[in-house]
DNA sequence: CCGCATCCGTGAGGATACTG
DNA sequence: CAGTATCCTCACGGATGCGG
């Protein structure tokens, strides 16, 4: 689709386009717990490819989310975290989390029922 | 990626895909403020096709989000509207479009900070 | 008016191998 | 350990046309 108006819905698409992406979901509501190493990320959300999570994390960096910090020591140590607009950002993450893990029971059967027959 | 584990992050998958599709956040956003045609939803969402306004109604619809009703006129009518359990999505999406509503200066002033070198 | 079916291009993203 | 680079797939989604 091309975005060439200023419609409303097309400014806020960027923007949503981060809150869209599954991987910067997870990224957020993993870090809203404190700093992980990009190791711990890594591990701890289930699937994801190092490209993915690299790509991730850079674009929430880019956005002024997350930030990053190196430790040059050897092995180099790589921390990232919640910046203060993050911080904001991963609390309404929280409640969708949370809306997700309430009302998937209420969602499965839901497909279930629609795809019986 | 192949989900076969019931580690927690892919149980929270499935519906987070929900909310990480771009469509479906806009159209929770417009059924909060309540029910809407078919062709209002194509005029008000900027964009969308036919195929992904179908398709993005019809998920919402198996997962028991949004309630369809056809009245069958001629030309037939055809109204959406939030289910209970939709509503309470609903407002967990409006706060996600209130923050980036809020936050996207912020975001576009990081992303040019970043680019600028 | 509301949709489904079909075709088809593109690009997101997985797998793999390699560096500082 | 924390990435970068490359290849390659496939499914997301646009365009179009038809049907109730």
């Amino acid at each position: 689709m091309r975005v060439t108006e200023d419609h409303p819905t097309c400014r806020l698409r960027d923007v949503l386009d981060r809150v869209g992406d599954k991987w910067s979901v997870l990224v957020l509501n993993l870090l809203g717990d404190g700093p992980r190493r990009y190791s711990e990320l890594q591990r701890a959300i289930e699937g994801i490819s190092q490209r993915m999570l690299t790509l991730t994390l850079r674009s929430l960096e880019r956005d002024g989310l997350v930030s990053r910090t190196v430790t040059p020591t050897s092995p180099p140590r790589v921390d990232y975290a919640l910046t203060p607009v993050g911080e904001t950002l991963s609390a309404q993450v929280a409640g969708l989390i949370t809306w997700a893990e309430e009302h998937r029971p209420y969602v499965a059967a839901s497909r279930r029922r629609y795809d019986a027959p």
